[in-house]
Parts: structure tokens; C-alpha cells; sequence
DNA sequence: TTCCGATTTAAGAATCATTCTGAATCAGGC
DNA sequence: GCCTGATTCAGAATGATTCTTAAATCGGAA
């Protein structure tokens, strides 16, 4: 088999392979590659995309592993999936706190840091919600790109 | 037919009549027991929750119809669509700046203020992505009613 | 190295939310 | 009342995702 992109040195790489191993998940090349596209990756891709770009180095790679699989990493918690809302899932290997910016043109998501948010706390008005365990913030409106191509098309 | 829930009181209504006016949309009665419905509940429904709704004053309703309003509602700016992901969308008539919290086992979606966030402004960070429209905090966690079910459950 | 249970593949079929199609109905202008 | 475009309805279609089954393959413990 083709040998994986090297992605060993990515900290994250660490901690995948020590969730995996605590769950009894078997080290497959499948799992491997599924993973480091996702850890290579900045835009957050789909199941389908990951499928493609696996497929790269891959090729009998199925679609319904690449499905079976993210959806078990997320249920290990070794990857995110990213709850912006878009017809399809996207995920997310980071799982450090960070935010996101949503395109509603071209649906891109971007990641961001922001600490002056992020020392804030959690807000007092939902105290007493119950028990919560993630505060992000997601930012919306037309990227960069996507406010060139209305330009042009505009004349 | 019989008379639609008073809604009138709402101050969202007012607007949405406006709205509804001046996108050259007909007041259809389909289309103000789904805007009611929708204006009452604290719930943020999906559209299927708001069929069921409308269906107990207005049995023939078709559930098309209540994906079509919402999404030509969405599309005039008289309603919103709470993008925090679930495989069913969610709707809400609230219109204001507001946050929500987002249960992980019930999926239940509930709103909450957060001035001090409200003030911040828009993040630096930020700055060169495009053209930001709205920044809202998604908190992601478990609520109340969710916990003490946990809790009975394990004795 | 051997062996067993876990995993993947292939090809479909099933599910579920949402959207589309075509016919029927309605509202308002003439 | 009649016409026309907007709207609704019921059922079919779509698309992402999951599941089924059976056969082939693989990882890793012994
Ligand atoms: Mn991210
Ligand atoms: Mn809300
Ligand atoms: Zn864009
Ligand atoms: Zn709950």
C-alpha cells in the first residue's frame, strides 16, 4: 500500500492514536488515511469530500467506510463534527476551542481564535440551563471570494 | 375556517405583515397559522413540529406547504433559521440579537441574552474574512431535564 | 506464524428530511 | 361570472446517510 502523507508530527496525531487505542479500535489504513486528510485539511470537508481525497492514494476505498468511520472518530471523540448547519455534515479534527466563520454564499468555514472572547466564562443568564460543555461563537456572511465573483458579476 | 390564535399582540407580527406586504406575498390563511404557530412557540420548531401544529386547527395542510412558507419566510427575512445543526432544520420567529443553548441528548434549543457579548463588537481577528452579517454563541451541553433523567436512570 | 474477531468491500436497499411535479383551487382584477 | 397567476395539495422524486448481507481481508494477540 501507498504510505500515508506524514502527519505524525501533527500533536493532534498523538491524541488520535491514544483515543483509538483506549476504545479497542484496530490501527487500519482506512482509518489512517480518513484521518490524516482530516487532520490536513483547513476547510472542514464533507464525508464525501474526505472520500474523494482518500481515494487520491486509495482507490477501493468505499464511501460507506469513510461515513462509518468519521461517525465512529466522532463517537470516540477523536474528531468534531461541525454543527453550522449545511445540507451535508462537516468535520473538524481540531478539538481545541476555536470559532467559526460560515459563508452563507459558498458555505466555506473558516476557523478563528478569539480571546478576548473565549476568558469571558460562561454567561451567567444560563446558569442554570444545566450542564454545559462547549461555548462557540459562529460568525455569518460572504467571504471574501464570494463578495470578488458578486463583484465581477455585477460589472 | 376557524379564527387563527391572537397573535396580533405580538410585536413581531406587525413586521411580518410588512414584510409579507412588501415581498407581494398574499396572507394566505396556510400561511398565518404557520406564521403563528411559529411566533408562539419557545421551542424553535422544525418544520415538521409546525405541521403537526397547524394541522390541529387546519387539518388539511400539506406538509409541503409548511417547507415552502418557512423557506420562502427564510428568504423575505420574516423569520430566521437556527443553523445549530441537527438532521431536521429548526425555525424562529425571533428576529432580535439573542444566543442559544443546545442540549446534546433532547436537541432542545433554548434562547438566551448575553449583553456582554453583544458589546464586543466584532472580533480583529476577523477583520479580512468578508463581510460579517451576524455573530452569534452557540453553547453546547446538556440541560436540566436531560440531567435528572440521567440521574433517575442510574439510581 | 496461526487464528479469530474486527473491518472492509460491493451492491443494494432502506431511511428520513426536504424538494419537486402536476393537477386542483383560490383570490383579485376585469 | 370569467380569466390569470398565485397558492395549495398529494404523491413522487431526490439526496445524504445508514443499513444489510455475504464474502474477502486484515490487525494484532497468543
Ligand atoms: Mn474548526
Ligand atoms: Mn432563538
Ligand atoms: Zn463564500
Ligand atoms: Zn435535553
Amino acid at each position: 500500500m501507498i504510505p500515508a502523507e506524514q502527519t505524525s508530527d501533527n500533536p493532534n496525531f498523538e491524541r488520535f492514536q491514544t483515543i483509538c487505542r483506549d476504545a479497542g479500535l484496530k490501527l487500519t489504513p482506512q482509518r489512517l488515511e480518513i484521518y490524516n486528510e482530516l487532520a490536513v485539511a483547513r476547510d472542514h470537508p464533507s464525508a464525501e469530500d474526505i472520500f474523494h481525497r482518500v481515494r487520491r492514494r486509495m482507490p477501493t476505498i468505499a464511501l460507506d467506510t469513510v461515513y462509518r468511520t468519521l461517525t465512529t472518530f466522532e463517537s470516540i471523540g477523536a474528531i468534531a463534527r461541525v454543527d453550522v448547519a449545511d445540507d451535508r455534515a462537516r468535520f473538524d479534527a481540531e478539538l481545541g476551542p476555536h470559532h467559526h466563520c460560515v459563508c452563507a454564499r459558498c458555505r466555506s468555514i473558516k476557523d478563528f481564535q478569539w480571546e478576548t472572547f473565549d476568558i469571558l466564562g460562561m454567561p451567567k443568564e444560563t446558569s442554570a440551563w444545566g450542564r454545559l460543555m462547549d461555548k462557540q461563537v459562529v460568525l455569518r456572511g460572504v467571504c471574501r471570494d464570494c463578495l470578488r465573483k458578486e463583484a465581477d458579476s455585477e460589472g
